[in-house]
DNA sequence: AGGTAATATGAGGGTACGCTCATATAATTA
DNA sequence: TAATTATATGAGCGTACCCTCATATTACCT
């Protein structure tokens, strides 16, 4: 599943049977986080989980706030990825169709982003790390919008990526939310809200 | 500031030095709940940032669990009670007035809901109790919005009232980031929004 | 004043955690 | 084959956590 390896690890695998254990540990890694966020989460049950014994956790993921970092970093890669090649691409698309790709592409992969977004919060304000999962986000979604309509300034599209991204994030939380009632009309209604907001912003910016 | 006294916890106050204490220890489990979350927060720090010894801690609230679900209803019950209030005066109030009111509720009390809020999603499924902080703050939506516009099935209120929120929820997570530039047009555009909202669907659902 | 209930206090028990390391095995290279 | 590098393994170390409890002190009551 996850076939991305660390970067700031202790030692990164060099053979087959290491890549192996290390895309394991990865998933069951992914898993746990998810359930029990990063301060719960242990390294017994993410090494169990993979059917690993603990030593081999520790052989490629020096600690568990590099586990961590490894997770977010290698989402980040994926998602950020996608967004810019959706920005090529921006320029022809319509509306409607384009928050209908953002709001898919952002909820893709929910294995992983079940988990980023709990080690996001946990671990936001980490040494001097300035690039923040959400200040990448949003300097895409900025872009794709540019790409779309270039008379937009760099300040209305910074201020449209924010409420954007709000909207995906409640979006989110809807779609994982279970067995609950009107769920479905609940995101119809975010969704065309979305539609609307970027008509009206978009339409302003032109004159 | 907090004034009110928990319910389940082992032995509750019976003097004023007591109820002085209590209040000094919810304050300083509130700081610290909000600024590490539930598993990270120890019950150590929250003494010490009391000016209270760990024991006496423990000679009111009987664990960490008790004391974290004590703050939670308290914050629940005031929150509760605003609700209910507003939906007796829902009838004669504007839309535009009534998005200005709701947003200024919810975010009221910014210490005790920033404890709350990591706490409900921590502690959100312990035992049987099904009723969420979530599902509380939704009914009472729901009931305010029929009280506006009686026409209004219960349906089509539990749907509205689940969009509603998410649009708080987002305003509050932007109201907490500091120094983030345009963030006042963010909130301004994302109350427009909700009234935006509001008006169509209470329109949609006078025919 | 004496008696009783409420509160104060902090040393330490038990536990689970993150992590280390000495040693063993497998795979690759020379 | 021999030497070397990569990986495997799990007992156990140190630590910090949640919580207990014996004992001391304070406030209230009669």
């Amino acid at each position: 599943m996850s076939s991305e390896v660390e970067s700031l690890g202790a030692r990164a695998p060099k053979r087959a049977r290491g890549k192996q254990r290390v895309a394991e540990l990865l998933e069951a890694a992914a898993d746990v986080f998810a359930e029990r966020g990063f301060e719960a989460a242990t390294m017994t049950e993410i090494a169990a989980r993979a059917d690993a014994p603990i030593g081999s956790l520790y052989q490629f993921f020096p600690s568990k706030e590099a586990l961590a970092d490894t997770l977010l970093e290698n989402y980040a890669r994926l998602i950020a990825d996608d967004l810019q090649e959706l920005e090529r691409r921006a320029a022809g698309i319509e509306i409607d169709a384009l928050v209908e790709i953002l709001f898919k592409l952002l909820r893709s992969r929910p294995r992983e982003r079940a988990a980023a977004l709990p080690l996001a919060a946990a671990r936001m304000d980490e040494g001097t790390r300035r690039s923040t999962f959400r200040h990448m986000m949003r300097r895409h979604i900025a872009a794709i919008l540019r790409a779309r309509q270039p008379s937009l300034t760099a300040d209305a599209a910074r201020d449209m990526s924010i409420v954007l991204l709000q909207l995906v994030k409640a979006v989110s939380s809807l779609t994982d939310e279970e067995g609950l009632a009107g769920r479905q009309t609940a995101l119809r209604e975010m969704k065309s809200l979305a539609v609307h907001y970027l008509r009206i912003s978009l339409s302003a910016s032109s004159r």
